[in-house]
DNA sequence: GTTTCAATAGGGCATATGCCCTATTTTAGA
DNA sequence: TCTAAAATAGGGCATATGCCCTATTGAAAC
């Protein structure tokens, strides 16, 4: 099965590379290139026998942002892999709030293309690493603001770090001298320790603690 | 410069044959193995020369995301990779936020394994693209769905989760009583009502649960 | 070889917590 | 408007917790 492509790019020169490079691989054809958002809605709407759309970024008359909502919004099912040399958040950020299926960096060699193209349509997604991390990032950043304070990395011994992890499942002390076999005053003397050392006074306390340092 | 590794599996015949795996590539030492989360923290505090982790989910004692997270916030510049079967939303979601730097299933061949190695090292960060489809998809609805998974959906009062809240501070029924302008009778009425709610029946339990479900 | 320290075990006591009970007022929905 | 739910306030009781005390053992440090 071939791969019918389009490719969307101002850059006249770029595309006559692009179609180069890909001419090497028997299963892609070309079925289109455009050199704006608009040209190629209007490809589009002419001739629906595409797979899958490389998309440039930045392109006059409708930018590749808006090409790929509107592609996307016409046919669900055609991909979309932005290729671009922006690796900024906020285009990152746009592009996959549009609908791209994948984001790669103009940089990417012949086969890692042809390989991303393959994944695209075989259902996955494909990133240049750089991209991958600030995805992951994105995703992070609105709910994880918290970057590491660790006052000063409080150091437990490994009982007292077996006794927190306890602490941590809501048991209470004679469960945790259970499971630890060992007594019920024990586990209260290794409590003491360990809020001494971490500077707090409650279970509660001490878990956050705990957590927040990475102690458990 | 080799890249020197920690593997985290129960499962002693996978890490056999991740090694062989990765005898393959001179670049990479194994600096130790470990079969659970809680053995993993051990052995990072007793030997600190690691670049680099491989990390299963599934795991007893202390399962992978946990372990990501606290690997994270005593390592901050040590590279993990989630090398798993699962990937369903919430694994990847969860793992993410941990601080995880790559995501990939346990399918992924020697060759690719070592490249996502190289390129997460080089501040990249690679994902299968089954698993970066994923994750771009938590990306465009991050709010929508369900983050957490929410047995049936918890719906406590404003009231209770104004208590639950302080609850979480550590600080006792009396305190939380001044705090909220009501009697500490009121407050452990309240609290009842929270346990019944989320079925637990302690402050620990109901505090993580109701991190979990995303209620605090 | 002695000292220091972590891990162990024990006890006492005041307060906090979890769980049972009733009851009034306020708010919101049918 | 009437009613159901939520918020409020109160009490009792067994257990858990936080914090004070001492003491033995084994292992590491000096």
């Amino acid at each position: 099965m071939s791969i019918r492509t389009a490719i969307i790019d101002d850059n006249h020169f770029l595309i006559k590379s692009l179609q180069e490079k890909l001419s090497l691989f028997p299963d892609i054809t070309i079925s289109f290139t455009a050199n704006d958002g608009l040209q190629c809605m209007d490809k589009l709407n002419q001739d629906p026998q595409v797979d899958l759309m490389l998309m440039d970024l930045e392109m006059p008359v409708k930018n590749g942002i808006e090409a790929t909502a509107a592609v996307k919004q016409r046919c669900p099912d055609l991909k979309v892999i932005i290729l671009t040399v922006f690796d900024d958040d906020e285009n990152i950020f746009n592009a996959i709030q549009a609908g791209a299926d994948g984001y790669l960096l103009k940089e990417t060699g012949a086969h890692e293309l042809h390989n991303a193209m393959v994944q695209t349509l075989n259902g996955g997604a494909i990133m240049t690493p750089s991209i991958a991390l600030k995805a992951l990032n994105l995703l992070r950043s609105p709910l994880a603001p918290t970057v590491a304070h660790m006052e000063e990395s409080v150091q437990l011994s490994n009982r007292e770090v077996e006794v927190l992890e306890q602490l941590s499942t809501g048991i209470p002390y004679t469960a945790i001298a259970e499971k630890l076999f060992i007594s019920p005053f024990t586990v209260r003397k290794h409590i003491e320790n360990i809020y001494k050392k971490l500077q707090v006074n409650s279970k509660v306390m001490a878990i956050e603690k705990a957590k927040r340092n990475g102690l458990i």
